[in-house]
DNA sequence: CGTTCGATGCACT
DNA sequence: GTGCATCGAACGT
């Protein structure tokens, strides 16, 4: 199937929504170097200044300004002082929300992949394809997003999704990972089946332990 | 297999 | 000064 854009109106919607049919889409990253992009795997929702763990809680301030403009840009942020956290602004001017990308299965560029992620672990062989994007953190370093990709449009030719009609498989929902407020809301979303998500379906603590998501997540 | 903990930078109060 | 939407090495069982 030829791949096709995706437009505004994709992101001018419900984030639960947006963040369900992100699930299967395609993340691509064009730069100089090179195009690297991956199948999105794993979503969060973060929804309004009434969501403790949304960073539009405390109301505007200079960082989360990006949730406040329109939809279809996106939001990059430091993370813990070394990792940045890959989101895409959704809903209308003025409604703060964004789903943040957790995990690709990578398609393009894996050699780049590897090389912007070396240095973070010696392992013979190299990182496995299906490691380089498990986790917001490894996804953004694996893909070369930085600051300088916040409040991208996302229409335009450098950061960007696509759709290439990969059917996702079995959808579930979650409690959203490694926050410590608003845990209570099932707003992570993932493929069952993939080997690129990260955590073990959504249970807080998740540091060590490790593969697949436990299976006993609710559907929708 | 499991859990704990340090690294590291900046936005925000 | 405080607290993270993380990661993976290190350690315990």
């Amino acid at each position: 199937m030829k791949a096709r854009r995706l437009r505004r109106d994709f992101y001018d919607r419900a984030t639960l929504t947006v963040a369900r049919d992100l699930i299967g889409k395609v993340l691509v990253h064009q730069r100089p170097e090179g195009r690297s992009s991956g199948v999105i795997v794993e979503t969060e929702a973060y929804i309004g200044e009434a969501d403790p763990a949304c960073h539009a809680a405390p109301g505007p301030t200079r960082r989360n300004r990006p949730l406040y403009g329109p939809p279809g840009f996106s939001y990059v942020y430091l993370n813990y002082g070394i990792h940045f956290l890959t989101n895409v602004v959704t809903e209308s001017e003025g409604a703060p929300a964004a789903v943040l990308l957790r995990g690709l299965e990578p398609l393009e560029g894996i050699s780049l992949m590897r090389a912007r992620r070396s240095g973070t672990r010696a392992e013979p062989g190299g990182i496995a394809a299906l490691d380089l994007c498990r986790g917001p953190g490894n996804l953004s370093r694996a893909l070369g997003i930085t600051l300088s990709e916040n409040w991208l449009d996302l229409e335009g030719d450098r950061l960007f999704l696509e759709d290439h009609g990969y059917t996702p498989g079995e959808i579930a929902w979650s409690p959203r990972i490694g926050i410590r407020v608003g845990t209570e809301r099932q707003w992570r979303c993932f493929a069952v089946a993939s080997r690129a998500v990260s955590g073990r379906g959504g249970v807080p603590g998740q540091a060590g332990g490790r593969r697949r998501p436990a299976a006993e997540v609710h559907d929708r």
